[in-house]
DNA sequence: CTAATACATGAGCACATGTTCACATAAAGA
DNA sequence: TCTTTATGTGAACATGTGCTCATGTATTAG
C-alpha cells in the first residue's frame, strides 16, 4: 500500500528533514491562517478595494458609489454585501437611503502598507 | 439617447453630488490600485499564504514544501510560479534542488498586520 | 549513455467568482 | 392607494482559479 501522494512527492526519504521539523511547529494554525487568507481575498478585488478606499474618504450611499465607480447599482450592492459579511463595512439607514462606511480604520493602514510594499520593488508595469 | 447605465444608476440627478466630487479626486489612480488588489489577491489563497509563512521561517526546496503541506509537488510548483511572478519569492538552484525564499520581509509584516485586524473584531467563526 | 530524480508546465476539469438581468422589498410622495 | 425610487437578492452566465495528470527538462549517479 502506498502513501497518498507517493508518486508525486519526492522519492528521497525526505530531503531536509531537519528544516521541515524546524518549520512545522512554527506555522500558524490553519484555523487562524484561513480567516487571514479570507481577509486578503476580500481585498483582492479591484471593485471592493476601490469601494473601501472611497468609504475611507467619506460615508456614501449605494447610489453615490455606483455613480462614482461607473458601475451598476446591483453590482455595487452585491459587493457591499460581501464587505458587510466580512465585517469590513457598516451601514446606517436613513429613509430609503443606506449609507455605508468603514467598520474601522485598519483597512486604510493595510492599503498604505501594501502600497509601500509595491512601491519598493521594481514597479509593476 | 441614454447614458450607459441609465436604467441601473439612481434616477435622481445625483444624490450627493458634493460627496462624490469630494471623494473622486482623492481616489488612488487605478494604475496603482490595480496592482494593489493584485497583491492582495495573491495573498488571498490559503496554500500560497502557508507557503509564504513557511518560507519566512526558513528557505525550503519544493520537495520540503510539498511534504510539509501534504500536497503534490505539482500543486506546490504551480503556486510557487504564481509567487515568483508576483515577486514575492526568489529562488536559488543547487544541483537538482531549487531553494525558495521570501523576496523580502514585507510579507511577514503584512501577515502580522492582517492577523491584528482579525483578532480585534468578533472573531470569524 | 542510461536511469533516476527534483522540478516545471500545459491541458483538462471541477468549482469559485463577479457581473448582468429580472424582480422583490421598503420607504416616501402624490 | 398607487407610483416612484433606493436598495437587496436569486438565477444565469461567462470567466477565473487551483488542483490533478501526464509529460518535459535538467542534473546527477551508475
Amino acid at each position: 500500500m502506498m502513501s497518498v501522494n507517493d508518486n508525486q512527492i519526492c522519492k528521497t526519504v525526505l530531503i531536509h528533514e531537519d528544516i521541515v521539523n524546524k518549520v512545522r511547529p512554527l506555522l500558524t494554525a490553519s484555523e487562524i491562517l484561513s480567516p487571514l487568507s479570507e481577509f486578503f481575498r476580500i481585498l483582492g478585488d479591484p471593485t471592493r478595494l476601490k469601494i473601501l478606499q472611497a468609504l475611507h474618504v467619506s460615508e456614501m450611499c449605494v447610489c453615490d458609489l455606483a455613480f462614482l465607480m461607473k458601475m451598476s447599482q446591483s453590482a455595487i450592492s452585491h459587493q457591499l454585501r460581501v464587505l458587510r459579511q466580512a465585517n469590513l463595512v457598516k451601514y446606517r439607514k436613513e429613509g430609503k437611503i443606506v449609507y455605508y462606511s468603514l467598520h474601522d480604520n485598519h483597512i486604510k493602514s493595510m492599503m498604505d502598507f501594501g502600497l509601500e510594499h509595491i512601491n519598493e520593488k521594481q514597479i509593476i508595469r
